[in-house]
DNA sequence: ACCTGGTCCCGGGCTCGGTTTT
DNA sequence: AAAACCGAGCCCGGGACCAGGT
């Protein structure tokens, strides 16, 4: 946040002595424009992209590391910047220039969300073009000519495709074949968790993230918290200590942080108190899906889940029970029968987890349901984006 | 044998952009 | 110009069948 926001802030009213000034920013699913303690990482990617940006072909390159290391945060950031410094978009001719710009565009592509061909397209469309994007009744086949059109003239475009590999989103090799598929010079930059000889795709270049090291994410938070908190909101030693519960896992460490204040918000408490440290904490359960999966889904399974984290443990006993109370909440319009197929589509993908209870009855013994999401912090998301649409 | 939980699959229908007919 | 129609992707609902327990 700069000087004229934090002025602005003053101006709207805003005393600045809530736990929250500015939500987005210690959210964990919103990226800063420059992330704190990456700088040498941002080298590493530049130097992958090289080529690129002194006029060869542009390498395809795989980005990886574990969970909560900081990939997309730095990607996307460094993306958006090479995507503003680049030439015009591609949509938009420009027969008087004199000479082809040498640097290639730049596109990010969440691909939770562009989880299809379709999708993919899609999304690669509404970054590329300003005209409006169908979603629906057109078909794929005609949406690739399209793409084709739009990419035939113009310089190569990179796509960064973030997320890959995880359950319901696609394989670097099928990312690239779709790619390959709409045109020439489509050049593909996957980011994914798995090592790259776990994958099925050669890429020229690899770059990997290593886990945050305890200093660097206590620099991260503090950074983060300075201008997302109010002053002094959470005190170093709590930002230590959630640093130290997170092995180094910046996602886990924000929705804890996320938890905590929202915690404290509830309680009118103008500073996190050690007991709202506590209930941050444990709202995010270790091993934690990312909020960003968790957002990616339907709205149904979102409303689903949002109702789910709210059940008290009883109701969450079988899924029989979870069903039942899901379904009878007034703002879930599915049928129960959908309701039970949801939730056992959901622990398929990792969402919640099932564990099997030991219980006299007759028949298969039932089991558990459990969030494996940060639910204070994905309750918190919810709400606001429905307050503001 | 019987019961309940869990897995898998697919038809139908919804919604939306594009096309043809009125 | 409006209305009717068509076809695309995607979601819902439900049922057939399998698994694991008394």
């Amino acid at each position: 946040m700069n000087i004229d926001d934090r002025i602005e802030r003053r101006l709207d009213g805003e005393p600045g002595t809530g736990v929250f000034v500015d939500f987005d920013a210690v959210s964990p699913v919103s990226h800063v424009d420059s992330p704190a303690g990456r700088g040498p990482m941002i080298e590493r990617l530049l130097d992958a992209f090289q080529p690129a940006l002194s006029g060869s072909a542009p390498p395809t390159v795989y980005v990886y590391g574990p969970k909560g290391s900081g990939k997309s945060a730095v990607v996307a950031a460094l993306f958006e910047r090479l995507a503003a410094r680049g030439g015009p978009r591609r949509a938009i001719q420009t027969t008087t220039r004199a000479v082809e710009p040498a640097v290639p565009g730049f596109a990010y592509v969440d691909a939770r969300r562009a989880s299809t061909r379709f999708r993919l397209y899609r999304a690669l469309l509404s970054a590329t073009t300003d005209e409006p994007v169908p979603g629906r009744g057109v078909g794929t086949d005609e949406l690739t000519e399209t793409l084709r059109g739009a990419v035939r003239t113009g310089p190569d475009l990179v796509v960064a495709v973030d997320h890959v590999g995880e359950p319901g989103t696609p394989s670097p090799a099928a990312l690239r074949e779709w790619l390959a598929d709409a045109g020439e010079g489509l050049v593909p930059a996957c980011i994914g968790r798995d090592p790259p000889d776990a994958v099925d795709w050669e890429p020229d270049a690899t770059v990997e993230f290593a886990t945050y090291r305890r200093h660097v994410l206590v620099e991260v938070l503090t950074s983060r918290c300075s201008t997302g908190l109010g002053r002094d909101a959470l005190s170093h030693a709590q930002i230590r200590d959630i640093v130290e519960w997170a092995a180094g896992d910046a996602h886990d460490a924000l929705a804890a942080v996320t938890g905590a204040a929202v915690s404290a918000d509830r309680a009118g408490a103008s500073t996190v108190r050690p007991t709202d440290v506590d209930a941050g904490i444990d709202a995010v359960s270790r091993p934690c899906v990312a909020l960003g999966r968790v957002l990616a889904l339907a709205e149904s399974r979102r409303r689903i889940l949002y109702e789910l984290a709210a059940l008290p443990d009883e109701a969450r006993a079988t899924v029989s029970a979870a069903t039942e109370a899901v379904a009878a909440r007034p703002d879930v319009d599915l049928s129960p029968s959908t309701v039970r197929r949801v939730l056992y589509e959901l622990s398929d993908a990792g969402f919640i987890r099932r564990e099997t209870v030991r219980r006299g009855g007759k028949g298969r013994p039932p089991s558990r349901v459990v969030p494996r999401f940060p639910t204070t912090a994905f309750r918190e998301l919810f709400d606001r984006d429905a307050r503001s649409t």
